[in-house]
DNA sequence: TCTGGGGTCCTAGGACCC
DNA sequence: TCTGGGGTCCTAGGACCC
């Protein structure tokens, strides 16, 4: 049986870590005598600090915040109060008036990011990035203990950022992603075979990383509420409401089945810049206003793209109207270019096909197709002869 | 008091080619 | 003349994630 090409792999261990509060985090190593107090990060800059004479520093509350901002993290003592990410600052500030507010410095935690991922990578290098503040890494070819090597990890990213984070372990992405989030902060969980039923199928489905709001809905619509409940759910009740590749999902994952890999490398398949007024504006009233931010845009992306050593060919918009309606138009191009000027005049063409009926709220411009510029080179080259032989 | 910015992936229809 | 599929590319929208 052992020399059988049917042979099961041996069970895979996969980490995902999770920094804890990553953006407050950061700031706290900055503002240490914020620790313990609620505080949110999501301001512009006008929630900058301001030093005094004899170096006591004064810091915004979210009382009275007036604008279209929202919260990107709060500490734990400020989720205490009811106050998440993605919730609009000014609803925060009703809930909690008197806690510290900080604007985002994206420019310090990219910085944080590095450093925390290049700790890992000393100790198991097999990381696939997901983002700012998490990573997963396949610990399964590493020799050392389970419990220890996490430990190791762990004590790897305090040395160099002197941040906590938290570690869940199991034979797949999809259990070590919800078992990361079991035992925050600072938590290190680890699911085995027999802890599915234990630690999993209690869970609300919308833990699930795939399950979003809308999906969650419709769970709870047909009396799905846990992982649990989905674990039971009839095939048919499923396939009523949901796509047949989705409810093979599901059913997977209520089962805790995943077979997805760590993927160490990717390329980026599109670079975009968009941007939410402060107020929202009128197409022909604010013509100046919104060109001048169309024309910036199209450079950021220019620069983006210069910058990272990427063309792409596909060049879209996106719109957003005062009813939060959302549309886009997009155009693919003959050749690779990041020239802001073909941006631009491409974007605009996109712009011409959309009814602006509606005061605008958001622009965005995309470019889509992305290579790195190194391989249209050669792939210019290599059609030049067949270009010459046409003389 | 409505709801940021930067991404990925999926679906679905139409064009076009073989 | 009518009737086909399969494959790929392009476009638009939407769900979801960090």
């Amino acid at each position: 049986m052992a020399s059988s090409p049917l042979a099961l792999p041996p069970e895979r261990r996969i980490a995902h870590l999770d920094m804890d509060a990553f953006y407050a985090s950061v700031e706290l190593l900055r503002y240490p005598e914020l620790r313990g107090l609620p505080v949110v990060i999501g301001g512009g800059d006008n929630a900058q600090p301001k030093t005094l004479q004899d170096g006591t520093r004064l810091f915004s509350r979210l009382r009275g915040y007036v604008g279209r901002g929202v919260i990107t993290t709060s500490t734990y003592e400020a989720r205490a109060l009811g106050v998440f990410s993605a919730m609009g600052t000014m609803k925060a500030a009703q809930l909690a008036p008197d806690a510290i507010l900080l604007p985002v410095d994206f420019v310090a935690y990219r910085h944080f990011s590095r450093l925390f991922k290049a700790a890992v990578a000393q100790v198991a290098p097999l990381i696939e990035d997901r983002g700012i503040d998490e990573i997963y890494i396949d610990l399964t070819e590493h020799p050392e203990e389970t419990v220890l090597l996490a430990q190791r990890i762990k004590a790897a990213v305090e040395q160099a950022t002197g941040l906590s984070c938290s570690i869940g372990i199991s034979p797949n992405k999809l259990l070590s992603k919800i078992a990361s989030d079991l035992d925050k902060p600072n938590g290190l969980t680890i699911i085995g075979p027999g802890d599915l039923q234990r630690r999993i199928w209690p869970l609300p489905v919308a833990k699930v990383n795939g399950i979003g709001p809308k999906a969650n809905v419709k769970l709870a619509a047909i009396g799905i509420h846990t992982i649990a409940d989905l674990a039971q759910a009839p095939a048919d009740l499923l396939q009523d409401h949901f796509g047949l590749t989705y409810t093979r999902w599901l059913m997977n994952v209520a089962h805790g089945i995943d077979d997805r890999c760590v993927v160490t490398h990717s390329e980026p398949k599109s670079i975009s810049r968009e941007t939410t007024f402060e107020r929202d504006l009128h197409v022909q009233r604010d013509r100046a206003a919104l060109s001048e931010v169309f024309v910036r845009l199209c450079a950021q992306l220019e620069s983006d793209l210069l910058r990272k050593g990427y063309v792409g060919r596909t060049i879209g918009i996106k719109l957003r109207f005062d009813d939060f309606r959302t549309v886009t138009r997009d155009l693919t191009l003959p050749a690779y270019t990041s020239d802001a000027d073909v941006i631009h005049r491409t974007a605009g063409q996109c712009l011409k096909r959309i009814k602006l009926d509606h005061k605008i709220r958001l622009l965005g411009v995309r470019v889509g197709s992305l290579l790195p510029e190194v391989q249209v080179g050669r792939a210019a080259q290599l059609q030049e002869p067949r270009q010459l032989s046409l003389y």
